[in-house]
RNA sequence: GGCGCUAUGGUGCAACGGUUAGCACGCGGCCCUUUCAAGGCUGAAAUACGGGUUCGAUUCCCGUUAGCGCUACCA
């Protein structure tokens, strides 16, 4: 038996940025995994191409993964920084024979155009067929030791690609796809090490993950295809391949590749929008994995718990960002009100309406007056857009609230007349308050909601807010009476 | 073009040979009501198409179609 039967993961993201909502997934079934299985999880940076690798942008990932909450045991390294490694792994594998020298040329990309010309493929009775042509291998790979030598006199720069063989099936072990077998005839000699020397990203990733140790690799299903082409990199470095597990990839609404086109795509933008991370892995672990019954809000270590290779799906799902949405609403109003405090505190900061007092001596007051918002929201903006007038006296009278609740002429003096009744109140709570109101109404001779609704705008500004009475209670007598009065101020001015 | 993967309501998932094809989001209606939410009830909405196999196919096989992926000295 292994010493170890703990599993060793990794993420692997390349430096582009910013993380994209399909690494994140990625990331969180690495890390969920590793968590189940009390195993290990490595974080790698593929930044091999020297062009992109920028320090600033590798930090907007890591970034990203600590909001999302996904930490990791070992790491990040680098790949620019192991070259050694992937150089030497390139030597043995030519040394063996496994590999050859090739000279020619780089290709030009060719800008995704693989059509041949409608005639050649047609042309099915000639020897040498389209198929054949397709995958004619480079002319290296058959050259006798005196041309070698020849090129390699010109100084020709001299890439090393992988010799697959010609006749055979590579067959690997997919946790999500199943057991996989590819004709080795398929399989091009694709580069393992550049003419620059610098390793190709084949190349790259199984000598990281041999020497990393990795048990399984959990990544995007774009990989599926070149899988075939690393396991037959491991067996010519004498290596065992892991197990895979390629998951489904995330589209975007008209099923292409998720991009800017579909709205927001990184992490981060999500974060400044006001989502909460719990709320994001809960989505995010649900796009291509199910519990198998219909679970849906399941929080963090639940997710933990029942996350399992096996319940991965094969088809591709699409970005829904109004399930995203009702995710958010989940965890904004369901777990304890502690929980979201911080959050709320670190949104109110940022729009520049926090109170120090609201962490110490009131902190009671801010943990009920969030209850009492919180079942209205969806994003965290929320507490700062038209819930802002419970933490600040800075606010305004929304325009289509007050053509909606102050049309009536009458509503300025029942307002008057509300705030001194409220003022008069030798109690403040939510009852006291209620009769009050309601007995200014019947005085007046409006229906109760006539006046509450009015009401509700002075007080608010907006057409949208908790129980009034409730509302009144958490804003205090004082400012209540005091809005009232500037209300009907702002009515007689008009 | 070649190779591969996939295919259940608009979306995310269930049903892994036998169910009135289930749940959730979204959408509509009703209830509640002090606005807006929440909540409760409820409605519309799906097995891509065609062949097999089987007593019986959403489920297994083949084909078609569609989508996606790979096919770079990108990762």
């Amino acid at each position: 038996m292994p010493v170890s039967t703990k599993p060793r993961v990794r993420f692997a993201p390349s430096p582009t940025g910013y993380l994209h909502v399909g690494g994140a997934r990625t990331a969180l079934f690495n890390w969920l995994f590793a968590k189940h299985e009390g195993g290990t999880l490595i974080l790698r940076v593929e930044d091999t191409d020297v062009e992109r690798n920028k320090p600033e942008l590798v930090d907007g990932i890591l970034v990203a993964l600590k909001w999302l909450g996904v930490d990791w045991d070992e790491g990040p390294f680098f790949q620019s920084q192991r070259g050694e490694m992937y150089r030497a792994a390139a030597e043995k594998i030519f040394a063996s024979g496994a590999g050859y020298a090739c000279y020619c040329k780089p290709a030009a990309y060719a800008g995704g155009d693989y059509s041949a010309p409608k005639d050649e493929v047609e042309d099915e009775g000639d020897a040498e067929g389209p198929k054949a042509a397709k995958l004619a291998a480079c002319p290296c790979r058959d050259m006798s030791a005196d041309q070698l030598a020849a090129k390699e006199k010109e100084g020709l720069p001299r890439a090393i690609r992988f010799k697959t063989p010609r006749t055979g099936v590579t067959t690997f072990e997919d946790a999500v796809f199943g057991p996989r077998e590819v004709q080795n005839g398929d399989i091009e000699d694709f580069v393992l090490l550049r003419s620059s020397g610098v390793p190709t990203y084949q190349l790259s990733v199984v000598v990281d993950d041999i020497d990393m140790r990795i048990t399984h690799i959990i990544r995007g299903a774009d990989h599926l295809s070149n899988t075939p082409k690393q396991v037959l990199i491991y067996h010519a470095l004498g290596a065992q391949p892991p197990i895979f597990a390629h998951v489904p990839l995330i589209l975007g609404a008209d099923r292409t590749r998720l991009s800017k086109r579909h709205g927001a795509t990184s992490v981060g933008s999500y974060a400044d929008e006001g989502f909460l991370p719990e709320a994001f892995r809960n989505f995010l672990a649900l796009l291509g994995w199910s519990t198998g019954d219909d679970s849906e809000y399941m929080r963090t270590p639940e997710l933990v718990e029942r996350f399992s290779l096996s319940g991965v799906s094969r088809t591709n799902a699409i970005f829904d960002r109004a399930k995203l949405e009702w995710y958010n609403t989940q965890y904004l109003q369901k777990p304890p009100v502690e929980e979201i405090l911080p959050f709320v505190e670190a949104e109110l900061k940022k729009a520049g309406l926090w109170q120090d007092a609201w962490g110490s001596s009131e902190q009671a007051w801010f943990a009920r007056t969030v209850d009492l918002i919180r079942p209205r929201t969806r994003l965290l903006g929320d507490f700062t857009t038209w819930a802002r007038a419970f933490f600040t006296d800075d606010f305004t009278y929304d325009v289509e609230a007050r053509e909606k609740f102050w049309k009536d002429e009458k509503i300025a003096g029942m307002l008057g007349k509300l705030a001194d009744a409220l003022a008069a109140l030798p109690e403040w709570n939510h009852d006291a308050c209620d009769a009050a109101s309601r007995a200014v109404a019947a005085a007046e001779g409006v229906k109760a909601g006539v006046l509450i609704n009015a009401t509700r705008v002075a007080i608010v500004g907006r057409a949208v807010a908790p129980p009034l009475f409730d509302t009144m209670v958490a804003l205090s007598q004082d400012r209540v009476v005091a809005r009232l009065q500037r209300a009907v101020a702002f009515l007689n001015s008009r």
